[in-house]
DNA sequence: GTTCAACTATCTACCGATAAATAGGTGTTG
DNA sequence: CAACACCTATTTATCGGTAGATAGTTGAAC
């Protein structure tokens, strides 16, 4: 029944799909049952609810990772659930990291959503260079931000890449071999 | 003053800033210096075009690939050239694989757009594989089709978060942390 | 005279955005 | 209690702009 909250979750839903460029205000009213200037009143532009949107993936990403195990003993598990929650956006009708999808339209972006999508991989980095520290304390602080972006980057284009192939299992198969390789913990 | 030539050009440039969706025939007339109408003339619909565009990029990527030398004492400088190949285009104005943009505007493409994009995938994966078994002829088949397929998401993810980066350097990074956790030979 | 390649002009559909009106609720005041 | 003012949420109706696409025309080349 809240109207505002119907929105983002349905344009997050079209966005991690279609993509911002995709992104209808009308298309959104339609999923939600109203009509679309009641989409403009709850978000002026579609930079308001852009910019809605990524802060607040941000900020459920920050919230998820925080609830995540650092222990050395469970590093593994901890890499497994991290790992977890971008498949699970596949498995979810073949989704996109939203702030994955929207950095490939970065050039189109109001600037204020632009520094948004770009907080998301900041948090990501930031604690998996964190989790690396932490479970090998002698790794010097630039090889674990460089090992953290490879990390980072490596499971958004695993993603991007089982999409393509509208497959959850290409994904499985290309984290296991980042594994196998020693990319991943 | 090759009309259609000059179209699949500055198309394929502004599918590789902007994606397939922003892109727009009077955007393309306009800097073909055309009118609209006349693209129309060259390729009838845009999925047309969108065709032409994945199938040409990745012909290009089949001469490109056929040409590297792939011979085991050789392998390091393949796999360089074969990285920097993903560089150019980010150091060409910050641009993106146009098959990378356009998978992540799957649900959007016509089909006959989507199966082109798919081969881009498929060519750089079979190549990949058999450079492995060439260079590591006891490697089993499963795994080097598992390893090639790591290898290329994660370039393509590389490319993808360096571009929302805007820099460059962040690529190079990336890849390097590849190399030294054995992702890359 | 036929073909090619461009043009002009226009169509319908959709985009984001806005103004103005409406209905319901809340609070204040006489 | 009733009247009024105010705020919130939504509607209707519409704007100018742009999207892809098409019909018909022109001019040049062969």
């Amino acid at each position: 029944m809240d109207t505002r909250e119907n929105i983002m979750h349905v344009a997050k839903e079209m966005v991690q799909s279609h993509g911002y460029n995709a992104l209808s205000f009308r298309e959104i009213a339609k999923a939600v049952g109203v009509k679309s200037a009641s989409v403009h009143y709850h978000f002026p532009t579609k930079g308001d609810l852009g910019a809605a949107l990524s802060a607040r993936y941000t900020e459920e990403a920050e919230g998820f990772l925080a609830s995540l195990q650092v222990k050395p003993a469970h590093l593994q598990e901890t890499v497994r659930a991290y790992v977890e929650a971008f498949r699970a956006a596949l498995v979810n009708d073949n989704r996109m990291c939203l702030c994955g999808i929207m950095i490939a339209e970065r050039d189109d972006l109001p600037d204020h959503v632009r520094l948004e999508v770009d907080r998301f991989t900041d948090v990501n980095v930031r604690w998996l260079e964190a989790l690396l520290r932490n479970v090998y304390p002698q790794m010097r602080q630039k090889e674990a931000a460089s090992r953290a972006l490879a990390i980072f980057s490596a499971i958004e284009g695993a993603q991007l890449i089982a999409r393509g192939r509208g497959d959850v299992a290409v994904f499985d198969t290309i984290v296991k071999a980042y594994a196998d390789a020693g990319l991943l913990p």
